[in-house]
DNA sequence: AATTCGGGGTG
DNA sequence: CACCCAGAATT
């Protein structure tokens, strides 16, 4: 045991075969228990009824830096609403964004929404079947079309995402920093280990045993199938592999929305091309040099944090006399009607705060 | 190679 | 509060 773990200190992921590490050249050595327990202790998610491609694909989208439990309820409402690429194709981009509304990243739902229209225009409703050609699809980058396309077509292709990236890591003794550029020796590893056979259930298995044994933080080794063949764990470094990354400080952001009221009726304004929540609708904000009018009621003050910044915004409501003029990218809706619009995560919390104060 | 996209859950 | 998450596109 003790010569087992001296000799893993000083192997590199190419290195000798003294000893029982995970060793890249013979993947079945982890596939094999891998799927073992996958067969056992497979997580039932509803994108794993079938194989369909739209919705492995739908799935994927979502899933994209969000957890796999936000993801449930947001993926059998879209695709009881959705159920083929066809409905979703010819669905308005205002409903797509409507039942997106809430999982973050809007950018993801209006490339899905491009993307189904070319499959339907391009491929005559059938998805492209190799991560090459998926790829070419907006929203659709390594990972995505590497999940595609061993899932939903049993290509051999590796995956690498947030579960699969620290349990390879783990499993070599990969120490060096992860992530962006310095992931692609991890992919080298992925696509060594992935099989012939099964690639896509490997994938999932790899990722349901990030997920479940092969956690960020207290990692549950006495039940991982591969723990006999860990680098990390022979070495005692589990808890420094994969190495963290440093993170941005935050940036403080102030700002004030105003809820332009007359009646029952409020101004919203749609998020302009370039902007954050861009197509979503949201309250007006203040300019910097504007000033808050005398007779502004103070509502509330709210804080959110988008990626590294921290927002406070400020909400005052200014009662009018005359409707300010509608556009395309000004309404004046009844507050019972904002409902139907799909709103920033700010401008709902303000549309909430406006429903329960009457 | 670095930044920018959300939002909620967890310790 | 810090950290995390089935990443992709843009610069």
């Amino acid at each position: 045991m003790a010569l087992q773990g001296a000799a893993a200190k000083h192997r590199s992921i190419r290195g000798p075969k003294a000893t029982r590490a995970a060793d890249p050249a013979k993947p079945m050595a982890i596939a094999r228990p891998l799927l073992a327990w996958y067969r056992r202790h497979r997580r039932d998610l509803p994108w794993r009824m079938n194989r369909d491609p739209y919705r492995v694909w739908v799935s994927e989208i979502m899933l994209q830096q969000t957890q796999v439990e936000r993801v449930k309820d947001f993926f059998v409402r879209f695709i009881d609403r959705f159920p083929a690429v066809e409905s979703l194709a010819a669905a308005s981009e205002r409903q797509v964004l409507r039942l997106w509304e809430g999982l973050g990243y809007y950018r993801r739902a209006r490339q899905l929404h491009a993307a189904a229209k070319r499959v339907v225009a391009d491929h005559a409703g059938s998805f492209p079947d190799t991560a090459a050609a998926l790829r070419e699809l907006p929203g659709i980058g390594r990972y995505t079309a590497g999940a595609i396309a061993s899932i939903a077509f049993g290509r051999r292709e590796p995956i690498l995402e947030a579960n699969s990236r620290r349990v390879f890591a783990r499993l070599v003794g990969h120490d060096r920093p992860v992530g962006g550029a310095a992931d692609e020796p991890l992919w080298q590893v992925a696509a060594a280990f992935v099989p012939v056979r099964d690639p896509g259930l490997f994938n999932q298995a790899i990722m349901d045993l990030g997920a479940i044994i092969c956690t960020p933080t207290q990692p549950q080794c006495d039940r991982c199938p591969l723990a006999g063949l860990c680098v990390a764990r022979a070495t005692g470094r589990i808890a420094e592999i994969p190495a963290p990354t440093p993170r941005r400080a935050a940036t403080l952001v102030r700002e004030t929305a105003v809820v332009i009221r007359q009646g029952d009726r409020v101004l919203v304004e749609r998020r302009p091309a370039g902007a954050w929540w861009e197509g979503l609708w949201d309250f007006p904000l203040a300019a910097a040099d504007d000033k808050v009018a005398r007779g502004d009621r103070r509502l509330a003050s709210i804080s959110y944090t988008v990626t590294h910044h921290r927002i406070t915004r400020r909400v005052v409501v200014r009662r009018v006399a005359t409707a300010p003029p509608a556009g395309r990218t000004k309404r004046f809706v009844a507050i019972a009607e904002l409902d139907r619009l799909a709103m920033t995560a700010p401008g709902r919390r303000i549309a909430r705060l406006l429903d329960a104060n009457g």
